[in-house]
DNA sequence: CCCCTGACATCGT
DNA sequence: GACGATGCCAGGG
């Protein structure tokens, strides 16, 4: 067992590490599978504070209805490595029913 | 301690 | 389907 528990914020970490390519997956849905149900806006702060090297796939973190929630020029390079990847786009949002992360 | 703000979500109109 | 209001949680001033 871990000597220290994981705190909310590697929780979080862990599960967008988890995303699939080609699949996105909505802040709230973030949330709740990290354990913290209703922290959808914990998770965009959390996000916004990792280190522009990073690793994570963040930009497979979608809003609810499959629009780009980070504003100004970082979300154009967010939507851009989302068509790279294959995702599908219905206009400026991603096609949820067909790139829906379902565990 | 109060107030405002943010990479959100949901509901009513 | 767009919009405004409300709820929510964490930080910063």
């Amino acid at each position: 067992m871990p000597t220290t528990d994981p705190t909310p914020e590697q929780r979080i970490w862990q599960v967008v590490a988890e995303i699939p390519p080609g699949t996105v997956a909505s802040y709230g849905q973030v949330a709740e599978l990290a354990g913290l149900p209703g922290g959808a806006r914990r998770v965009g702060r959390c996000l916004s504070r990792l280190p522009a090297e990073t690793r994570l796939p963040w930009h497979r973190v979608v809003n609810a209805t499959g629009g780009i929630s980070l504003p100004g020029e970082a979300g154009h390079r967010q939507r851009q490595r989302l068509i790279d990847e294959g995702i599908a786009f219905e206009g400026d949002r991603v096609a949820l029913d067909r790139c829906r992360w379902s565990v």
